[in-house]
DNA sequence: TTTAAGTGTCATGAT
DNA sequence: GTATCATGACACTTA
């Protein structure tokens, strides 16, 4: 630029040396037009010309971006870009931004203004309408500043349009012949140059692009405000906008941009507008993200299929999951696996291996004897699942995979023979409850261990009616276990089970009868504690009787010695010798012999006296 | 957390 | 030899 400043301002002075250069070169090939001032000028000017075109061309697309963000508001929640609401008063509001835009753009640089018009008419061109009426480019100035559309056309904020800025707004048809000859060459020019025309094009592509806009095919009831959320809108300033669009940017459209949306489909978004507009925040979003749902919804709605999912061909035709969905699937799934796992694993009973001497561990079955109980549920799970009524009947029947029908259990009664079958449906019913009143009212009233105990016991005793169920064992436990043996053999004989149900019938009537056992075992245990503690008792009573006995027996003894010392020193002092002296005590003693007569012993010589026994002679 | 009681179950011996 | 019974022992649950 510097260059060509100086050039331009080098003055008359300054051509004879081009002149004279030029005579040099002209052998070279050079044309005098290289160094004529003019001429230079002239292509400067057009040049500049082409860039300030270019320059405001960009500026008008800014200009329009702005009027699009302007039209949009920033969702917080999505961080998308959705339209604003429909203005109060949509005519006069929404032709404000209209002319604020347009005279922003053209209005700003009075000097350029007619050549951004020759720029749209050179567009036009450039992009030819069937809409031969309505392509007539306004090309005045005046025109451009003036409000660009009738007072009848509704409002219609056109700077959101992306292709708006590119083609004017239908005004009636100016003259032509207003643009100067000059100009028109120039554009003509202009025009001519490739590189503007892919220029303009790319332009107006990248516009359409960063719009998002869908791209649809206006040609019937465009309504080119919308955007990517444009059924918002659409129901508002319908009324206003179904004929606002101008042709030229509709057969711009048409043009330009490959139809993405059939016209059907288009009239199907607009006929959908309503319910997006009343319920967007929700139901709109999803509406728009999952056009079947809507479709499943809106009976009367149909054939979105497929053409609007051009736009949309990335969502999924299925609606979202709603919360209860995903529980149910959760929980069920949940179940359903974990039921599927522990048949699948324990279903083949180790009990009955073990009993057979199947299983390895035979000689010492304690633990994995229990470790296939009731499906590797504890003793403990059972009993909650029975507590909760609700879920034991569905949770058992999935555990068993649905391999027990209450059937077999029908027939399982008339093959009993002598339990007693009223006895053995009374049995059944509450199994298959598995609650008592008690139980379906909390057992709030029946806080008693021995009840409590008593209900442990009939859950314990069902985990083998389950198994018999999920073996389709056609016997009720009470059955297997309590009949007597040649009634259980022939019940056994008129059924063909296999070796895994015969197993299990033998370790159910073992455990069972074992049970029993075990119970009369400790009973019995207990009776021969209580009567052992009775007989401690009466023992103790008598201990005690007698030791009183004792007692008063020593006494007793006691009194008597007493009595008969008195005595004896009553007799002993009566006694005299020939003399009649006493008898010393210390020298005699009285002594009773066996024939009750009575001695006076002299001590010392006792044995003397014992000796001469007969010498002594008796009282 | 510990403990005692209750219960089911198994192993074993007796019948 | 088998079925059943009786019982000690163990594990588990529950209060």
């Amino acid at each position: 630029m510097m260059m060509e400043m100086e050039v331009m301002h080098s003055g008359q002075q300054d051509m004879e040396l081009i002149d004279i250069l030029w005579k040099q070169d002209i052998d070279l090939g050079a044309r005098r037009e290289v160094y004529d001032y003019n001429h230079r000028q002239k292509e400067h000017e057009l040049r500049r010309q082409r860039e300030l075109e270019e320059e405001k061309r960009q500026h008008l697309v800014l200009e329009q971006e702005k009027a699009l963000l302007a039209e949009l508001e920033l969702d917080e929640e999505t961080g998308e870009y959705i339209p604003r609401p429909p203005p109060s008063a949509p005519l006069q509001v929404a032709v404000a931004p209209l002319e604020v835009t347009q005279n922003v753009s053209f209005t700003g640089e009075d000097g350029d203004a007619m050549s951004f018009d020759e720029c749209l008419q050179l567009l036009a061109e450039t992009f030819p309408v069937e809409n031969t009426e309505n392509t007539s480019v306004c090309l005045d100035t005046t025109a451009v500043s003036a409000p660009m559309m009738p007072p009848e056309q509704p409002a219609l904020p056109l700077a959101t349009l992306s292709p708006g800025p590119l083609l004017p707004p239908p005004t009636p048809s100016p003259p032509p012949q207003r643009m100067s000859l000059d100009l028109e060459q120039a554009w003509m020019e202009l025009l001519s140059l490739p590189e503007l025309q892919q220029c303009l094009s790319m332009q107006m592509e990248d516009t359409l692009e960063t719009t998002t806009y869908p791209l649809p095919n206006i040609t019937e009831e465009q309504n080119p405000s919308y955007t990517f959320y444009p059924m918002s809108n659409l129901t508002d300033r319908e009324p206003n906008s179904l004929n606002v669009c101008p042709a030229e940017f509709m057969n711009t459209f048409e043009v330009s941009v490959p139809s993405m949306v059939p016209p059907d489909n288009l009239s199907l978004i607009k006929a959908k507008a309503p319910q997006l507009n009343d319920k967007f925040p929700a139901e709109s979003f999803c509406d728009i993200f999952y056009p079947n749902a809507i479709l499943e919804e809106s009976s009367g709605q149909h054939g979105l299929e497929g053409n609007e999912s051009n736009a949309m061909s990335d969502i999924p035709n299925k609606p979202p999951f709603t919360p209860v969905d995903i529980y149910s699937l959760s929980a069920g799934d949940a179940f359903d696996r974990r039921s599927k796992e522990n048949l699948t694993a324990e279903l083949p009973d180790s009990d009955s291996g073990i009993s057979s001497n199947i299983s390895p561990n035979a000689s010492s079955p304690g633990k994995s004897l229990y470790g296939d109980e009731s499906f590797g549920y504890s003793d403990s799970d059972m009993e909650e699942m029975d507590h909760n009524p609700g879920s034991v009947e569905s949770d058992y029947s999935e555990m068993f995979l649905l391999n027990f029908q209450p059937d077999d259990l029908q027939q399982a009664i008339p093959l009993s023979a002598p339990m007693g079958q009223p006895q053995q449906q009374q049995e059944k019913k509450p199994k298959q409850h598995k609650t008592d009143p008690a139980e379906e009212n909390g057992h709030n009233n029946a806080p008693f261990t021995k009840d409590k105990q008593k209900k442990r016991s009939e859950v314990r005793l069902s985990r083998d009616g389950q198994r018999a169920k999920a073996l389709k064992i056609p016997f009720t436990v009470d059955m297997i276990i309590n009949l007597p043996v040649d009634d259980f053999n022939e019940m056994m004989s008129k059924h063909q089970l296999n070796e895994a149900q015969l197993a299990l019938v033998r370790d159910i009537r073992r455990r069972g009868k074992n049970k029993v056992a075990a119970q009369n075992c400790r009973k019995r245990k207990m009776e021969n504690i209580v009567g052992l503690e009775s007989n401690l008792d009466s023992l103790k009573d008598e201990k005690a009787r007698l030791l009183e006995e004792k007692s008063q027996n020593i006494t007793n003894l006691k009194e008597m010695k007493q009595q008969l010392n008195s005595l004896y020193l009553e007799v002993f002092g009566m006694l005299r010798d020939e003399k009649g002296n006493s008898y010393s005590p210390s020298d005699y003693s009285l002594q009773q012999s066996t024939d009750g007569n009575v001695f006076l012993v002299p001590r010392i010589k006792k044995t003397f006296i014992k000796s001469e026994d007969s010498v002594l002679s008796p009282l």
